[in-house]
DNA sequence: ATGCATGAGAA
DNA sequence: TCTCATGCATA
């Protein structure tokens, strides 16, 4: 059975003063959820130290629906794709809310075309490619068309590989350019530089790897990582995330986004290698979030065979199935939301059953590049 | 290291 | 509602 799950979240975190409480270390308190905010912007690494007070989860939500204190988040930079580079990029920016100063590599796309984090292996052509411009105007030059793992990308012929065979995907004008580019474009040869352009996933492979051995031979945990992120930046992170860089669990797209980051941090954790670094820790505050349903191996079962068929069941599919399972409708939501976007890493899903893969028109990455990490 | 969860933004 | 980035909590 599930555990706690029906416990409802019980805010009852109502003393926000505790939050300055940390002797000098209220810098890094800051970004919390904010990290989301400044996110975008974060590239530009402006280190401000933006003195929000650590707005915390349910504090955001609250404000969140009426325009808060904090500009909506300007995700742009969701469509960093490794491959456009040629101008295209000023037809959307109407959505954009205030985008700052992104660098130039991270050419933001247009909205209609899912970026998509499947790029994976199949970045360098990318830029090989002319800028193909559609008679939109939009050059779509992405070459998401699956993650090629030797190479090869089943994509090449069809239209989009990449989504869904759903109904949310593939943008109408797209779909049409019936060739993409970057099917056997392994690598161009480099894949040594450190943050210049868009890098490969041979690139991003490569540095996680060698994040990973420096920040071990630094002595440094994932979690000092991501708090120093925070402090240096203004951008923490945690644990997880760190973790999930180095073992290339992260989409394309976000992996691209931290490794400016990481790389800054390994130059300033080496040349400081030797002065204690001031990592403070900032505490989790009491955020009460629903305890974590434990889903049994046996509805988890059930729950694969239900994802392998159809993973994306409406909604009524859902709560029967919810109610099959004696699941909250909302747990078995989430939990095939987590399933497809598993399948969207780059590391293969682990319980993936042979003969069952990409049923559902999406090709499951699993390669073996992953390195058991120790 | 990973499962379940949250929330912003896009469809 | 879904996706996507991210993280608390846990195995």
């Amino acid at each position: 059975m599930a555990t706690t799950a029906s416990n409802r979240y019980s805010i009852l975190t109502s003393s926000s003063s505790i939050v300055h409480a940390e002797p000098g270390g209220m810098q890094q308190a800051t970004a919390y959820r904010d990290a989301h905010t400044l996110l975008q912007s974060d590239y530009t690494l402006q280190g401000n130290g933006h003195p929000l007070s650590h707005a915390h989860q349910w504090i955001t939500a609250l404000s969140h629906g009426e325009g808060g204190p904090w500009p909506s988040s300007p995700l742009n930079e969701q469509d960093i794709k490794p491959t456009v580079q040629s101008g295209r990029e000023e037809l959307h920016n109407s959505s954009n809310l205030q985008h700052q100063q992104r660098p130039p590599h991270l050419a933001q796309q247009p909205h209609g075309t899912h970026p998509d984090s499947r790029a994976w292996r199949t970045t360098t052509a990318a830029h090989s490619m002319p800028s193909m411009s559609t008679s939109n105007g939009q050059s779509l030059i992405y070459s998401q068309s699956g993650f090629s793992v030797n190479g090869v990308i089943p994509s090449s012929g069809h239209h989009h590989a990449l989504r869904d065979t759903h109904d949310d995907h593939h943008s109408p004008h797209l779909s049409d350019h019936g060739h993409q580019q970057s099917q056997h474009q392994q690598h161009q040869g480099h894949h040594d530089h450190s943050d210049e352009d868009t890098p490969t996933s041979d690139d991003l492979e490569q540095f996680a790897k060698q994040f990973k051995q420096r920040r071990i031979k630094l002595g440094f945990t994932q979690a000092d990582v991501g708090l120093a992120l925070g402090t240096l930046y203004g951008n923490v992170f945690s644990q997880t995330t760190i973790c999930r860089f180095e073992a290339l669990q992260l989409s394309f797209k976000n992996m691209c986004k931290l490794k400016p980051l990481l790389n800054k941090w390994l130059e300033e954790a080496d040349s400081t290698s030797g002065n204690p670094t001031s990592l403070d820790k900032i505490a989790a505050q009491g955020r009460k979030r629903k305890k974590r349903t434990s889903i049994e191996v046996s509805v988890k079962g059930a729950l694969e065979s239900h994802f392998l068929k159809c993973p994306k069941p409406p909604a009524q599919e859902i709560s029967s199935l919810a109610d099959s399972l004696q699941l909250e409708k909302e747990v078995v939501r989430v939990w095939f939301c987590n399933r497809r976007q598993k399948e969207k890493r780059m590391t293969p899903v682990g319980g993936l059953l042979p003969g069952t893969e990409d049923v559902y028109g999406d090709t499951p990455p699993h390669h073996g590049v992953q390195t058991p990490v120790e």
